[in-house]
DNA sequence: TTGAAACATGAGTCAACATTCAGGTTCCGA
DNA sequence: TCGGAACCTGAATGTTGACTCATGTTTCAA
């Protein structure tokens, strides 16, 4: 956990010292393992903190329950799968290829954060709301760049928000499938071929001089 | 529970009497609607025999453990999916027709068993296997359709497993989106935006006399 | 009519944790 | 060098709920 968001950890403030931060931040991971490894209901607390290093009791000075140190998760999650997008999107050319690149992008994330993706699927049955607004933070950003893109003509217009839940339910199937369960597949083959589904549909190509039938 | 797929339940063979297939039933139907409202593990199978109207001890008559209805469930949910998605496409005078109608249907079949569907999602985490067993056969059956409207010309050559994985997913994502959370929402509406981005996808449609720049 | 197979029952068993708590230990400013 | 804030600990507590089992009741073929 490189970036723990402070408002999901315990009472208040986080940890005064550096010591409390290290065994924070060392709980935070391991969480995440435990968690991704086994998943909620089959994880005890007993196992983060062995896992962690710290004693039982440690847990609870740090979270207030279970539930907790998995929101917090699900959180940085988000703040962590958006910055990786953004960042590999940030100097795309046009819309089209940023879908292309996204797309590349998440899936090499999910590979490399098999865990915590595991985390935030689970989220939709621990903490609902985490999921939800996980997925809500997302969706904005996402229909804003569509709509903008639309607007300067890279895209064709359309129910944008039909469009993002249709886009992000693509992206997370290929990243279980593609990510999750089956890493050895070609990434760039993958997103090369879902890129031009997203953006030429199924639809037959018409020829070169305009031809289409009837 | 019309349809129970008798291979998953209890030792070999459902049960002899018509007092027992209506025991069963009960149970099964009763397991749904508590997984369905209340989640996998939260709910206890002493209240889904107290929903059944039979006592405790009869569950583990006609199931070996908790997990086993569960599993059962999905088995059922996934047979009752195939059979409305192929009724309703059955005839579509071509492939992308087809499309139109199966995200419809989909929708629609959603917000008729909400229950159901959240049993399917959350066997992800609470029997891998099935949940991976549901998709298997699904994208199978899709995938094979996908290449054989290829052949025939009906839609344009590509890769199908990361097509049939993308189509999955954004109609998941629709179906949790606009079945599940929101079901306000107008379904012919929806299921019309959707299809026309998979058909079409996002890129700019070219003018009428095929002028596209460059 | 009868006996055995099928079905029904719910009190009791038992293991698995989440969480608490009372009592340490370490750190650091004054 | 002292006091208190911050941090650490793991045995004990209490709850929860899946599953068992000894004992009925019902059904039905012979």
């Amino acid at each position: 956990m490189s970036q723990h968001s402070g408002s999901e950890v315990a009472e208040k403030t986080g940890p005064k010292t550096e010591r409390g931060r290290r065994t924070l931040r060392k709980l935070l991971d391991a969480a995440g393992e435990e968690f991704g490894a086994r998943g909620y209901h089959e994880t005890a607390i007993s196992s983060i903190t062995q896992r962690a290093g710290v004693g039982l009791g440690t847990f609870y000075v740090y979270f207030k329950s279970k539930e907790e140190v998995f929101r917090a998760l699900v959180a940085d999650m988000g703040a962590r799968t958006r910055h990786a997008l953004s960042e590999s999107v940030k100097d795309a050319p046009n819309r089209l290829e940023a879908e292309r690149l996204g797309i590349r992008a998440y899936l090499e994330f999910v590979r490399t954060h098999k865990s915590l993706y595991r985390v935030v699927m689970e989220a939709q049955f621990v903490a609902p709301e985490s999921y939800a607004e996980y997925y809500r933070v997302f969706a904005e950003a996402y229909r804003q760049g569509l709509a903008q893109a639309a607007k300067r003509g890279e895209i064709s217009e359309g129910n944008d928000d039909v469009r993002v839940w249709a886009l992000m339910g693509a992206s997370t199937f290929l990243g279980l499938r593609y990510g999750v369960w089956d890493d050895d597949a070609d990434v760039g083959a993958v997103s090369q071929a879902a890129s031009d589904l997203m953006i030429n549909g199924l639809a037959p190509r018409p020829k070169k001089n305009g031809d289409v039938s009837s």
